[in-house]
RNA sequence: GCCCAGAUAGCUCAGUUGGCAGAGCACCCCCUUGGUAAGGGGGAGGUCACGAGUUCGAAUCUCGUUCUGGGCUCCA
């Protein structure tokens, strides 16, 4: 396949890269190099620690290559010979595997520029002199062909483009995209903190980060009350064998905090001298009951014998909840239900813990503990079809509340090869016909994705990009045909008999935290009135009105406006400019006329001065503007920012 | 978890070959009483991430730990 032009620049800085990386370091063994939506990279084994300083002599080597302007030229080749040139070139160890994945019946081919020769399907420039803006930008580790168990490479990233120009423009638009990431953000605005001392991961929401995940909060839950969901409360912790009947448990072992066992049970084992390997399998052992009722359940092997353990050696803990399905099933499992009675809709802005692995954790968007806005629907199988599309559009009405259109849909399925999901097949068929069908009326563009559903169902995800390009899910909604068969959750049907429901998680947000963490960088930190902690900020010109400023703040905390006064000793200029900074929507100057006229001098921050109104009249537009969510207009071109 | 880089005041950062801990902003006080993005002066603020080692002497050199950033792997 032809490779755009922008690619082929791309790609053949790759080349020149590896051209120049041989030329320093001649025992360098090559992997890949290909072009990627913002740049390019190689992969190179290098016993020799690339640092910052190579970086700048190989991009000195490569602006050589380029004035050196080579050509690069194609050969097709047979395998044999393709064989003999990459032991020729003595670079074995990588490239006679990629040569290996190459189907037989595809041309094989190599790509020459200078001294350097290199397996490549292309395509490529014609010299390398069309090579004229390129940077050579970090070093990273990269596990060969991506699997955690090869050998760590070194990858070194780069960009390119047609010119340098557009190079300068895409490297300001990093710096840019710096200003508006949440973790920078957050710190500024005083949004949240993350503290060693509480722990990696543990988001510790200050009061201004409070207001705002208290207004999305409030936002949600009066959708959800219109739309019919039960608000529902449950604990953070729950028995492990809850988890050994989800399935949850061991299976997500390695993703979950460690059980919490009681102290007496500690002590009695530990007195019995067990090992820390005896426990952990204590912890993991079933009872054969709860073997025969799963297996029963399920029809088929699904605990097998050598997790089942004699009662006296079972071993049972509290966990804190990685999810909050299990809770909700016990509560609609509590009650007998009627067909009438669904679906049931049982909603929560409930706290999980997982344990993510250090280095994936990131600022807001990748936590060890976060909130979903959760809710689990238990329904019929006719209702499914409904009750998804029902989920999507309070995922619309969300995204279209907040400006959020950047957003693209993933439907993921199963994978056929893989042997991770439970539950029958043909359920897994319906469930995937049900989110494809749901997903072709959205009016957006999905794609479908095997391999990313989750373990007991297919599923709808809603996913944006940070400011750094970095993908992150956000809502979504899934079916599940299984945890209702391993709890045994039943409804009465008009028949009179017993009949498995249905049950579709979902959460609009995903989490409160990747939420806020998104909206901060969507917004760039100029959050809509409603949300903004900080809604009006009152600036008096001086002393003199400080008086009616006063009386003036506590009239709009009387009309539930978040609303602060600036009494410093500055001018205002200064006090206008503090005002801007901390992102405030509304700056309202005070001086004497406005004093004497019971009025306000409205400043916006998207629109600048906007001049005199009533105190009475600029009250109700506010309030308009913060009852109806109403989005921040374009900001205006910014001045001289600080 | 793995690879690379980093950690100095609340924030952004400087700190030379090892020799008294620095600046700007923010904060507090004083002067100034003003009309839409920075008036002026003063003050306070530090276990240089933590722990060892080398040295007469360590923010600076070495080792370890923790955390952060960029990748990789993972993401129910």
């Amino acid at each position: 396949m032809p490779m755009t032009p922008l690619e082929e620049i791309r790609h053949s800085c790759s080349h020149v890269l590896a051209t120049a990386l041989l030329r320093v370091f001649p025992d360098a063994k090559l992997d890949i190099g290909p072009p990627t939506d913002t740049g390019f990279y190689y992969d190179v084994d290098l016993e020799h620690k690339l640092t910052t300083d190579d970086l700048t002599k190989l991009e000195a080597e490569m602006k050589k290559i380029a004035d050196e302007n080579q050509g690069f030229q194609r050969k097709e080749v047979s395998r044999d010979e393709a064989i003999e040139i990459i032991k020729k070139i003595g670079q074995e160890r990588y490239k006679l595997g990629r040569l290996a994945d190459i189907p037989a019946d595809e041309k094989i081919s190599f790509y020459q520029n200078g001294e350097f020769i290199d397996l490549c399907a292309g395509t490529h420039v014609r010299y390398s002199s069309k090579l004229k803006a390129f940077k050579l930008l970090s070093i990273a580790g990269a596990y060969h062909r991506g699997d955690e168990k090869n050998k760590q490479l070194q990858r070194i990233y780069g960009t390119a483009f047609a010119s340098k120009e557009e190079l300068a423009n895409y490297l300001t638009q990093l710096e840019q995209a710096k200003l508006r990431d949440h973790r920078k953000l957050g710190r500024d605005l005083k949004l949240f903190h993350i503290d060693d001392d509480v722990g990696q991961g543990l988001i510790l929401w200050t009061p201004n980060g409070s207001i705002i995940r208290q207004e999305l909060q409030t936002f949600i839950s009066d959708e959800l009350r219109k739309q019919g969901y039960s608000q529902v409360f449950t604990p953070h912790i729950g028995k492990l064998e809850l988890y050994k009947t989800s399935g949850h448990f061991p299976y997500y072992k390695e993703s979950q905090f460690s059980p919490v066992v009681e102290n007496e049970a500690l002590a009695r084992i530990t007195q019995e001298g067990c090992s820390c390997g005896e426990m952990m399998a204590r912890l993991d052992a079933v009872s054969g009951h709860l073997r025969d009722q799963i297996n029963a359940r399920t029809g088929r092997e699904t605990i097998t014998p050598d997790r089942v353990r004699p009662d006296a050696q079972l071993l049972d803990g509290f966990m804190l909840k990685p999810m909050n399905c299990p809770h909700h099933i016990k509560i609609f499992a509590s009650q007998p239900h009627s067909y009438r009675d669904l679906p049931v809709r049982l909603a929560e802005f409930g706290t999980v813990y997982r344990w993510e692995q250090s280095g994936e954790l990131s600022g807001m968007t990748r936590v060890r503990g976060f909130t979903q806005d959760d809710a689990h629907l238990f329904c019929t199988e006719e209702q499914v079809g409904a009750e998804v599309l029902g989920c999507l559009s309070l995922v619309k009405i969300i995204f279209n509340t907040l400006g959020l259109q950047d957003y693209r849909v993933r439907v993921g399925l199963r994978d056929p090869d893989s042997n991770k999901y439970t539950g029958a097949a043909e359920n897994w068929d319906k469930a995937e016909a049900a989110c494809r069908e749901a997903a072709k009326t959205l009016g957006v563009p999905f794609t479908e994705e095997p391999g990313e559903a989750a373990f007991y169902g297919p599923k709808i995800d809603f996913v944006v990009k940070d400011v750094i390009g970095r993908e992150w899910q956000l809502g979504t909604v899934q079916v599940d045909y299984n945890l209702p068969v391993r709890f045994d959750l039943s409804y009465i049907g008009a028949d009179n008999a017993a009949h498995r429901p249905v049950m579709i998680h979902r959460a609009p947000f995903g989490s409160m935290e990747r939420f806020c963490g998104v909206l901060i960088e969507h917004f760039g930190g100029d959050f809509p009135a409603w949300l903004s902690p900080e809604q009006v900020r009152l600036v008096p010109i001086s002393e003199k009105v400080i008086d009616y400023s006063r009386a003036l703040l506590a009239r709009l905390k009387a009309e539930n406006l978040r609303a602060t006064l600036d009494e410093h000793n500055d001018k205002l200029g200064a006090k206008i400019r503090r005002a801007e900074i901390d992102k405030v929507p509304y700056t309202l100057v005070i001086g004497q006329k406005e004093a004497e006229a019971n009025s306000v001098s409205v400043r916006s921050r998207a629109r600048g001065d906007e001049g005199v109104m009533t105190t009475d009249a600029y009250v109700a537009k506010l309030k308009a503007e913060v009852s109806t969510r109403a989005l921040p207009d374009k900001k205006k071109a910014p001045a001289e920012q600080p």
